[in-house]
DNA sequence: GGGCTTGTATCTGGATCCAATCTGTGGAAA
DNA sequence: TTTCCACAGATTGGATCCAGATACAAGCCC
């Protein structure tokens, strides 16, 4: 119907995916914030397809934590309040440790160097949408060597779930204290290198628990 | 086309979570074993229902991990390896005892006490199945104060994916060294009533990882 | 005879249409 | 004026039908 803009695009080959795909991008931009409904038939036609994989595709981003059904009452982007966050943080601190030491014998000596490079980005300045992509990526990396869906796939969506608080706390506050993640990265970072696991998880705990209190210290973010 | 058995059940409301239900309990009492497939349209006129409630069942019971979806391939119950239940079982060493700690502070008396009876239940001697069921609920219950949705979804994904080798683990082993559990859940009982966390999270991870550790070491329950 | 190809049956993914439920607005009665 | 009810538009849930992908088996070529 109206231009098949990406129409040298194959895709995944399965619509609901990239369905999926493009919601995913949306909330984590901050482009559908937390608390607004998704429309099953806005989003179909606005892709140009029919309903039934959009409800799919809503499907899969529930399991990610990026959207909560409702019977008959559609689909929205769950608004979480400050306790909720902070029990977030509280198993992103327990769970992503394993994450790691789970990830550590497999990373490889290019793996390292790449995520020394994503770090080197991060130093080198950059506004706060590239920052939490590239902090995202940064520890995502270091988990890559965990070889359990399961295990990712919860970090994953502990990260889904808390992005826009993040983002809220960066756009009030700033970039500043930056140096401190920087820090942070870095210690980690030289743990990895050493291939001291306790070393890594203490920093890495640290890193995360900070966030946590940093963030809890702001209300204001929790409350649109 | 078949008679409709249950004609006069108004169900929860929505078919999809009825079906939902029904292949939950299958999966969960080992009807449907780990590497099985499940086709759409068998379950479809199985429960009397067109196919597109059985793909939203199969996508919700995707999130909680009973069944993996694979694209134009179908559905299928996950089928583990011994290291895959090991990491599972060292995440849920993480992740519970949080839960525990939160919920704590809202157990009241008659939670308490509730939970007392299940373990007196268990101490009656009950066989496998009813164990496996006694054994969640009772952990369940404990968890139960802990108000984020999201923990107690992940708790119920890690119980989802490892029953089926809990049950196989029992099934060769008899209910032998039954006394073990029963001291476990006693003293964690008892941390509870004295309303001591610390020795709560004690007893909850020895005897999460001892169960580990007796799993992983009989690689038979993984080789069917 | 073995390996590759091809054809067909089976199954999943998606589109369209219909039914059931929710939401919001307007009006009537207290 | 406020509250409750009823009705209509909007939105989701489900059924049926069609298209595309996968899997398996028979057949062909080397």
């Amino acid at each position: 119907m109206d231009v098949m803009s990406s129409v040298v695009d194959p895709g995944t080959g399965a619509a609901s995916e990239r369905i999926a795909a493009d919601l995913r991008a949306r909330i984590l931009v901050g482009e559908i914030a937390p608390g607004e409904r998704i429309r099953q038939e806005e989003v179909a036609e606005r892709l140009g397809a029919s309903r039934i994989p959009v409800r799919e595709a809503l499907r899969m981003l529930s399991a990610e934590g990026l959207v909560e059904l409702e019977t008959n009452k559609g689909a929205r982007v769950p608004r979480l309040d400050e306790r909720e966050v902070e029990v977030l943080y509280r198993m992103r601190e327990r769970i992503e440790p394993l994450a790691l030491i789970q990830s550590m014998p497999h990373l490889s000596e290019s793996d390292l160097q790449r995520i020394e490079g994503i770090q080197e980005q991060i130093e080198q300045g950059v506004d706060v949408t590239a920052f939490l992509t590239l902090d995202r990526e940064f520890h995502m990396a270091t988990y890559a060597g965990c070889a359990t869906d399961q295990l990712l796939a919860s970090v994953t969506r502990l990260w889904n779930s808390t992005q826009h608080y993040r983002r809220a706390f960066m756009m009030i506050n700033g970039p500043g204290r930056q140096w401190i993640v920087n820090a942070e990265h870095r210690l980690l970072l030289d743990a990895l290198t050493r291939n001291d696991a306790e070393d890594a998880e203490r920093y890495l705990v640290g890193h995360i628990r900070r966030t946590r209190m940093e963030l809890t210290k702001h209300p204001e973010i929790f409350t649109p």
